[in-house]
RNA sequence: GGGCAGUUAGCUCAGAGGGAGAGCGCUUCCUUGACACGGAAGAGGUCGUAGGUUCGAUUCCUAUACUGCCCA
């Protein structure tokens, strides 16, 4: 074995072992418990970035947890075809070769689209099996895939039946780049300088003008109204009046409408019911007619004249250009208002009048409401991103979710072109329901990508069909998923889930950050600042990377990408290689069945065993919690600062020696605790746990398919953990002198350790092995009664003082300051201690326990002082 | 405007109602028979500010400042 564990020897070779004897496949043994993630659906457009591989393994780190404690975990994956995206990136692709998508036909553009799919699908395959995830391939879906398009069209013909889906002219959110309609949600605000352009409206009647002020003056040729504040004394007398609007020379009304804030510019708005949410409201109020100056790309229409062809953005300045000539612009202040910007394409939304399909959501969203008033509610971890759900889904809106796209599933719905009737149902009509007609036509719109994704954790177990998957693995138990799309997916889920299975999707949804670059910034494609996980891998491989991610942030917290924490991973793989090396290497023909923890355990034994125990309860909790990184903490200080620092050395002392059952014993817990600490780590590193546990002495096939580790209650020893520390305590203080005196290990010393217990000094005699061997003494002198004139470096620790003979090597005055330091920082602790057991209400009203731990402090510090000043006092005499 | 996070060692971040922690960086020493992706010993913080609750607050509460995110 080499000194640098190489991930790049051992990963696709464990990976494919695993698959070969089919380890990631759900048991289906109906003897255990089901336990159930459906891995949140990556999108086709592209490859896996650094948030799908920080999403994915927390999900494999608790998927292979739950399998070693003998679940039988499905952890089932997929994709989704992501409509706008994948749409847009093979258009973009067809445009480089000079053709455009209506020059091929919607056939021939889908079959492109799916060999598009065809081909990230396999990349994405690839980069899973890379990352390690023990997902079972045998049941992959697609959101695009028969059953699931099945399950897509049964939840629209039902909602459209039970009258919750609807189709109608509104304002929806239309993105000119795309040219399709999105929802609410997939508008991004953002902070835009802009103007606000104060425009004179004159009266009909020639009696004068009325002030407008608007930020968009190019939607002035679709206003068919100007409304004021009905309250509003300015502009009592005018309305009812009307005005010619500049330009196209059309007669408006002058209406009152409480939307109108009066302290909004000048107090009069135009009203243009065709281009904005609020004015198609006061539209409806007023029936006023809709006019709408722009086409489906953002350019201005037929109805807007003179200016038809024009880009919206162009038409602003022309017009507000050609009204400034004619003697209608006011002024122009600079204006800071939020803008809404396409999530998909980036272009700046227009509200715009467009026929589309909705979702009727108040019905809907009430099952979900009362649900998470109820005991069996969905949990959310961290707890507060409940209430981001709740307040989402209370003041929801109805969903448009039409999409005027190729690449998606097709609306179900059939219009009759004699009597306009339409025609929903689950299987292909030929003939209008109503009128009987065969000359129908399917709506040519396909459904939001999130239409299709909201019904995930059933519809991939089979759903509408009653599966036996659905039966033993819904609702699921578990989704893990970023706080970005909680919104989008999480919400629409559960909803979903509530109306068409009568269930919650899933018991517990664990929220975690984003994947931030090393200043913070959120990684981007656009920024170009993101990190490629497989670039990661080559560098450091898979399990550094996993450990790095998942350990890297509190749960819910944003977690910044850095390299330097990727080395302290990588470095503690290595760690963990070479004192599995160490221990390989020391076994000799030491085999499984040698194992034997039934003779006598010596003190170090027992302590490394019983911090096992410690290590494996506190773990196990943390990990059931979700909090990952708190698990891999704890590992990682138990594996480096106690195993590998402490316990390896400790066992040095029997293997080398001649005694050959201490080192059989020595063996046998070196290998017992090895082999526990590579089941604990499995699901955070599990490539490299296996590779090692392969090369121990084992049992089974596959660390995968261990036994997850459980407290044992024998190894519980509580007086060699008091001992260890002694020791402990002991070894640092003489390292310490040594230091302090720049004399190394390799130089031996007396050294004189005078307990003032009878306590310690039997603790002192036993454990003098281990204070030998890690001091180097010449001679180690343990006794009450010791003293020494010799100049000598002293150390105090509990119970005990430890002096070093070092005549000539010490600087007296240097000594003396060292003392003087520890005296004050005894004397501060002595006098914080003091001071909290002299308040008669701290002994009153503090828990016992904590004040005995007080009392034992005092004297700890009060004997640690004294032997300070006594030994201050003979330096200075 | 509303909400949520964050503010702790030079940097990046954990943490917990009762003696301030890690990684990286820094200083000194050590190539000792698992590991220099290592070992040993150190230096370094009035835990954003001001109040309050409590025997006790860096931890809980309130206010406030700054930073970031979400919603309108």
């Amino acid at each position: 074995m080499p000194t640098k564990y190489d991930p790049k020897s051992v990963e696709s070779k464990r990976y494919q072992f695993w698959l070969d004897n089919d380890l990631f496949k759900a048991s289906e043994d109906q003897n255990s418990e089901p336990f159930c993630i459906v891995m949140p659906p990556p999108n086709v457009t592209g490859m896996l970035h650094m948030g799908h591989a920080l999403d994915f393994t927390l999900q494999d780190i608790l998927i292979r947890m739950k399998r070693m404690q003998g679940y039988d975990t499905l952890w089932l994956p997929g994709m989704d075809h992501a409509g706008i995206a994948t749409q847009a990136k093979v258009e973009e692709k067809l445009r480089k070769e000079g053709i455009n998508r209506h020059d091929l036909g919607r056939e021939a553009f889908l079959e492109k689209t799916w060999a598009w799919k065809e081909h990230f699908a396999s990349i994405i395959r690839e980069q899973w099996s890379k990352m390690g995830f023990s997902i079972d391939y045998s049941r992959e879906r697609f959101t695009m895939d028969e059953g699931l398009s099945r399950a897509v069209r049964k939840v629209f013909v039902d909602l459209y039946n039970k009258g919750l889906i609807y189709r109608g002219k509104y304002i929806i959110n239309w993105d000119p780049v795309a040219r399709t309609a999105i929802s609410d949600i997939e508008v991004i605000y953002k902070e835009v300088k802009g103007a606000l352009y104060h425009l004179r409206y004159p009266l009909s009647d020639g009696s004068g003008f009325i002030e407008v002020a608007t930020t968009r003056p190019e939607t002035m040729l679709g206003d068919t109204a100007v409304a004021v504040h009905p309250e509003d004394e300015r502009y009592k007398d005018l309305i009812g009046k009307t005005i010619t609007l500049p330009i196209a020379g059309r007669e408006i009304p002058i209406i009152a409408d409480d939307y109108v804030d009066p302290e909004f510019g000048s107090g009069a708005v135009k009203i243009t019911p065709a281009h904005d949410p609020n004015d198609f409201e006061v539209g409806k109020r007023h029936n006023l007619p809709q006019i709408l100056v722009m086409d489906e790309s953002g350019k201005m229409n037929e109805l807007a004249s003179k200016y038809q062809g024009m880009d919206r953005f162009e038409c602003r300045k022309q017009i507000i250009k050609d009204l400034e000539e004619a003697g209608y612009l006011i002024k122009i202040e600079e204006h800071v208002h939020s803008v809404g910007h396409s999530e998909r394409s980036g272009a700046v939304v227009e509200p715009y009048l467009s026929t589309q399909w909705f979702v009727k959501m108040k019905p809907l969203a009430e099952k979900a409401i009362q649900l998470q008033k109820s005991e069996d509610k969905v949990r959310f971890v961290p707890e507060r991103f409940e209430k981001l759900y709740v307040d989402w889904i209370e003041n929801i809106r109805d969903w448009c979710i039409s999409r005027q796209l190729w690449w998606g599933h097709r609306i179900p719905a059939w219009h009759c072109k004699n009597c306009g009737e339409i025609t929903v149902s689950m299987e292909d009509p030929s003939s209008c329901s109503k009128c009987g007609s065969s000359n129908i036509l399917q709506d040519e719109d396909v459904l939001d990508t999130w239409f299709s994704s909201a019904l995930w954790p059933f519809s991939t177990m089979g759903w509408p069909e009653k599966t036996a998957d659905l039966s033993r693995y819904y609702p699921n138990n578990v989704l893990v998923t970023g706080h970005d799309i909680i919104y989008p997916w999480v919400a629409r889920m559960i909803f979903t889930a509530l109306e068409f299975t009568g269930e919650k999707p899933f018991k517990d949804v664990i929220i975690h950050g984003l994947v931030r670059d090393a200043e913070g910034i959120k990684m981007s494609k656009s920024l170009g600042n993101g990190v490629d996980p497989l670039e990661v891998i080559d560098q450091y491989g898979a399990d550094t990377m996993r450990f790095m991610i998942s350990t890297g942030s509190t749960p819910g917290q944003d977690l910044r990408f850095r390299w330097e924490r990727l080395e302290s991973a990588r470095n503690f793989i290595n760690k963990i290689w070479n004192a599995s090396r160490f221990v390989l290497m020391n076994l000799d023909d030491f085999g499984v069945n040698d194992i034997d923890l039934s003779g006598s355990l010596n003190t170090a034994d027992q302590w490394i065993l019983t911090r096992l125990q410690e290590t494996i309860n506190y773990v196990t909790h943390q990990l059931e919690e979700y909090h990952f990184n708190e698990a891999g903490k704890a590992l990682y200080e138990f594996i480096w600062d106690e195993f590998c620092d402490w316990y390896i050395e400790f066992a040095k002392l029997s293997l080398y020696g001649d005694d050959s059952n201490a080192k059989k014993t020595t063996r046998s817990v070196l290998c017992y605790v090895l082999d526990r600490i590579l089941r604990l780590l499995h699901p955070f590193m599990p490539f490299v746990t296996e590779e090692i546990w392969q090369n121990l002495p084992h049992e089974g096939k596959s660390i995968m398919i261990a036994k997850w580790p459980e407290f044992v209650e024998r190894f519980q020893f509580p007086e060699a953990v008091e001992q260890m520390n002694l020791y402990m305590e002991v070894i640092r203080s003489v390292r310490n002198i040594r230091a302090e005196v720049n004399v190394p290990l390799s130089k031996k010393v007396n050294i004189f350790i005078r307990p003032d217990n009878e306590k310690t000094l039997n603790y002192m005699r036993r454990g003098e092995m281990w204070i030998r061997q890690q001091c180097n003494p010449e001679n180690l002198i343990i006794g009450s009664d010791i003293s020494i004139s010799e100049k000598a470096m002293t150390a105090v620790v509990t119970g005990a003082e430890i002096l070093l003979p070092l005549a000539g090597l010490i600087d007296i005055d240097q000594e003396v300051e060292r003392l003087k330091k520890e005296l004050k920082t005894l004397n501060a602790e002595v006098e914080r201690v003091q001071k909290k057991l002299s308040n008669q209400e701290f002994i009153n009203k503090a828990p016992a326990h904590v004040v005995e731990e007080e009392r034992k402090k005092e004297k700890d510090y009060l004997e640690k002082r004294e032997k300070v000043k006594a030994r201050l006092a003979q330096l200075q005499s």
